[in-house]
DNA sequence: AATGAGGGATGACAAATGTCATCGGGGGGC
DNA sequence: GCCCCCCGATGACATTTGTCATCCCTCATT
């Protein structure tokens, strides 16, 4: 009886060429292919999916986000998550919504069928190297409303359109800025906000 | 006769996964594989290939310069560029490059053994919409030195940073990032530095 | 009841940034 | 030869940032 497998990518290309790589294998079925978050539970549901493949980043519903629904709508599906970047914060947040394992895309390609069966298993897969940066670097700092403010900066807006897009007031906004650089290690606020993007502190 | 294909992609596992999906078909045959630049043009001189797949986000030699190495060696050899961003920069210079196609990931999976065909007949491969965009967004505004201190400003530095590693006065660097900032039309430093890299003038 | 942390705000001040005029040198085009 | 554009720099100036002290309110902890 083989794995019953969902996945879940932005790129389409991406996607597919998973859906052929991991097709190859006897002992696993590609159930379903979707291009965003918001419909992965209800698939695995529908398809009764072992494992849900998913990216961090997506549209839509976010890949860590779309983890938690897998997990309440079908425990008993196993979620294997797989991103470009190993930022250490989103391994975290992933395991705390319940995946059980976090590959990040330049591992080998053969690993990849052999994580997908140890997650079916209920093993746990961990990139070793990530699981190490990730007890290094710690939860985010950031208080929630630094966070949303310097998420609003990122685009590189100036004080007075952050102060608009999060309703608050020009000198509360500098005011979190100037805390957010402070616990970032940031000596400027596009340097705050790329420290935090690197740590997956925002999202 | 098969196509004979070289993949290069700093992605193991997206690499991996695009060589088992045009492994598929009977008349594609996957040569050899790449995670950066720098080797591709001799390997496409060594396994005398047909068409080279690039990435044109890669570490080492970038894409582009990839391309250009291989027009070089082997002329006879078609360039199919395949990236994740659509940047209506990257087409361009990938085509002044010698590229005959150019990709972005999310077009669908089936799609790509038919572009490696058309590339591989001599036909030219292009998104239209991104082709579309490339038309209207023209060429970079900004000239060299600009697009250097805009780079070099877009990790967040200061400007003494900036007119250090760039060996610049820090006058002279206010002046180009205020001469990018107008050109780009981005009212901040870190606004105009989105702007170049969404229109891929930077690099 | 007291303490502390976070949310929200104001005002003041120093430092960094963005703008502009101006200068000189070098090259390409008419 | 002249004009224009780019490179590199300087100095002055107005704005924007970043920093800090201080205030009030709420909520959870002790």
């Amino acid at each position: 009886m083989s794995i019953r497998l969902v996945i879940a990518d932005d790129q389409a290309l991406v996607r597919g060429a998973l859906a052929a790589l991991l097709g190859l294998e006897q002992d696993i079925e590609v159930v379903a292919e979707l291009g965003d978050g918001t419909g992965v539970a209800a698939a695995v549901v529908e398809h009764s999916a072992d494992v849900a493949m998913l990216d961090v980043e997506m549209p839509g519903l976010d890949g860590i986000s779309a983890a938690a629904a897998v997990r309440r709508a079908a425990p008993s599906c196993r979620v294997l998550m797989v991103t470009t970047f190993g930022r250490p914060g989103y391994l975290k947040r992933a395991m705390q919504a319940g995946a059980s394992g976090f590959v990040v895309k330049d591992t080998p390609a053969r690993q990849l069928a052999e994580a997908v069966r140890r997650v079916h298993q209920g093993l746990r897969v961990v990139d070793p190297v990530l699981a190490a940066e990730s007890l290094t670097a710690g939860d985010s700092p950031l208080t929630e409303r630094e966070g949303e403010v310097l998420k609003a900066a990122s685009d590189g807006g100036t004080v007075a359109d952050i102060a608009k897009s999060t309703m608050l007031s020009e000198g509360t906004v500098r005011n979190y800025l100037s805390a957010a650089m402070a616990k970032t290690g940031g000596r400027t606020r596009a340097e705050a906000v790329r420290i935090a993007e690197d740590n997956g502190w925002l999202l």
